[in-house]
DNA sequence: CATAATTTAATTGTGCACAATAATTATTTG
DNA sequence: CAAATAATTATTGTGCACAATTAAATTATG
């Protein structure tokens, strides 16, 4: 008779976080829908605001996403005038994304956004810090992680196989 | 020329949740294949090993999913074979969800899988809890609030298209 | 009792995520 | 230099998320 503790939802870690990360995106739609922006493609903006002309490889690193997220979301983005994609003259390999004008202008519109939502968090600034450090402390970990010197194996390491029923 | 500390991505909280999220996904995907079964798909059966024979709406409530999400994801675990869908026969608008043999002997490997990421995550017993009951306590919170009685409003109180219960 | 209102699932359409693969360009090496 | 290797983006296919709508069944109401 195992201990079946380990697998009630209400003990599940990462349920929580997932839910917590749909409900805030879920808080930031109806911001972002007068920007004319999904969530994903605001943290494109973010980053671009920050520095223009970044590669996809560049915003994959930053935003731990790949070319099959980001190259329809960039063309989203392109077509609806917020971003330019350019081939780099110097390396023919890369996509360099550019804010136009009009993605450039929107960073005045965003300004209210991140202060709406901690407010809405109701969190104090204490406790969003630690919150924010525990997650950035937990988030390197899993990162780090290598399946070659695992500790943690109940199964043999085995090889992620790709199959989805 | 405003303060743009507030739009810098290491500066969102947002984005290190949702960061997180995935890479908890990602850290559960290889052992879960092995049991042939996703995340949410992983969500629904913890649900269902607690309490066989509950409808979508219920599975939707506990897991904050509805039923575009949920009905395709069910038809792919009934056709997989670990659950059965059946039209409750007191209620014919009601679909309740019922675990197979097979669904019911799946719950013994999967045993191994929270005691695994709890090792992968690094994470002492102490600093599980607190991150689990901080993120529960901004959940409730997000999920609490009223566009009606809103404090945090930049812009006058946005018409949130969302039909009122 | 008839009908309006409500409840529950299913459907439709859009937008991510992500594994796997392909295609193109750049770099390394024999 | 040519061939092999590596790097970068695009493509394909599957599986979520979720808003909006539809359809069917149930309950409430006049």
């Amino acid at each position: 008779m195992g201990n079946d503790e380990f697998l009630k939802l209400d003990n599940q870690l990462c349920f929580v976080l997932y839910a917590c990360s749909r409900g805030l995106t879920r808080t930031y739609r109806p911001l972002l829908a007068e920007l004319d922006i999904t969530y994903p493609q605001y943290l494109v903006m973010l980053v671009l605001w920050e520095q223009d002309g970044v590669s996809v490889k560049a915003l994959g690193e930053r935003l731990f996403l790949d070319s099959g997220t980001l190259t329809p979301l960039l063309k989203r983005m392109a077509s609806s005038g917020l971003i330019t994609r350019q081939r780099s003259q110097t390396d023919e390999r890369r996509v360099n994304i550019f804010l136009t004008a009009k993605g450039k202008a929107l960073k005045k519109r965003a300004h209210a956004v991140p202060e709406t939502l901690l407010c809405r968090s109701g969190l104090t600034a204490e406790a969003f810090l630690r919150l924010k450090t525990d997650l950035e402390s937990l988030l390197a970990r899993i990162r780090a992680f290598d399946p070659e010197k695992d500790v943690c194996a109940a199964t043999p390491a085995a090889p992620s196989s790709r199959k989805r029923s």
